[in-house]
DNA sequence: GCTGCATGATGAG
DNA sequence: TCATCCTGCAGCA
């Protein structure tokens, strides 16, 4: 279950393994056989991500023009609730993880003992070979070092340039792009307090929207509230802007945080207390690559998931409602 | 082994 | 507001 954090994180992920490179494109689930016939034989030429979308440049594999030629063919993939890539490598390359919905992670360790014993001594002379796919794999992308499945996304295409831009313009700025998305951070903020505040939608449903904030899911949602001692249920149009502006500049920080480490954490120091004092909390699986673990998952969040247990700041008991077909956890004290 | 949930979005009514 | 799509896994028996 991606935020934006992790887009963003697979899309450098995807741009270091494959980036110039030829690719072998297939669908071996089958669903996605159309698209891929148009990717294979293709090069990689420029992977993005705005928001939770996901989007990777394919050349034609003569050509010397970069992303904006006219014979490019955009890859548009959206995860969704469940999507998830697999990575597996010869080891040549570092990113070697999953990263998407939660799973184990998959290394080129992992993997190995699935290989037929063939494929092992092959990877062992330098001639490596990918596993075999395992599941539903919708979408595959083989390079010369390494292997990308993609499972269960809610959106695989191939678009025209032209279309990517019709999506991107669909979606709101985008707290973890260098320049938010609309031309400089400071007008990626405006759009963003201004968006809010024309709405009487409450600030806790448009946090969620695509289309006012790019990249935000439910538990950026629910922490970035609780950071602000804001009412989830207040109409946008109430909250003041300054309130709003300060949400935006906690998000940057937050966010890109979580694509450099995979994990989102957004409990302060002081707030983060060993021994189960704030009781534990459900667990959440956060796609790290295994080098983010300096705090505890269940000392990561004040809100999320906590619904019941003492805030870690007042001590009353978190509460929790469905908003929008959307579980929302607050506290009622700090965010009144 | 089975069941229900999940960090999402869309289209119909 | 609801049904639907899609998949993996935690939690349970």
């Amino acid at each position: 279950m991606p935020e934006g954090h992790t887009v963003h994180r697979l899309a450098r992920a995807l741009d270091g393994l494959f980036g110039g490179r030829t690719l072998a494109v297939s669908s071996p689930q089958g669903r996605f056989a159309g698209g891929a016939a148009l990717l294979d034989g293709r090069r990689v030429v420029a992977v993005e991500a705005w928001g939770k979308q996901l989007f990777c440049a394919f050349a034609p594999a003569g050509a010397k023009g970069g992303d904006g030629a006219d014979d490019v063919r955009w890859l548009r993939v959206h995860l969704g609730l469940y999507g998830a890539w697999t990575f597996a490598g010869d080891g040549s390359a570092d990113v070697v993880h999953a990263i998407g919905a939660p799973r184990r992670r998959i290394g080129e360790r992992e993997t190995t003992p699935d290989l037929p014993a063939g494929d092992a001594l092959a990877a062992e002379a330098g001639d490596w070979a990918p596993p075999a796919p395992r599941g539903a794999v919708r979408l595959r992308l083989v390079g010369a070092h390494a292997v990308a499945d993609l499972t269960g996304p809610t959106a695989c295409d191939v678009v025209t340039g032209r279309e990517k831009a019709a999506v991107e313009a669909r979606l709101g700025p985008d707290p973890i792009r260098a320049d938010g998305g609309r031309g400089s951070p400071e007008a990626s903020r405006a759009a963003f307090v201004d968006r809010v505040r024309r709405s009487r939608v409450t600030v806790g449903q448009q946090l969620m929207d695509q289309a006012a904030i790019a990249g935000v899911g439910n538990i950026y949602r629910a922490e970035a509230l609780f950071r602000a001692g804001l009412d989830p249920l207040r109409p946008g149009r109430d909250v003041p802007g300054p309130v709003l502006a300060a949400i935006w500049d906690d998000l940057v920080v937050l966010m890109r945080d979580g694509a450099a480490t995979g994990a989102i954490v957004t409990t302060r120091p002081e707030h983060r207390v060993p021994d189960g004092v704030h009781g534990a909390g459900r667990r959440t699986r956060q796609n790290t690559d295994g080098t983010a673990g300096a705090v505890p998952a269940d000392e990561a969040f004040y809100v999320y998931h906590r619904d019941g247990l003492p805030c870690r700041v007042c001590g009353a008991p978190v509460l929790t409602k469905e908003l929008a077909g959307r579980n929302l956890f607050w506290c009622g004290v700090c965010q009144a």
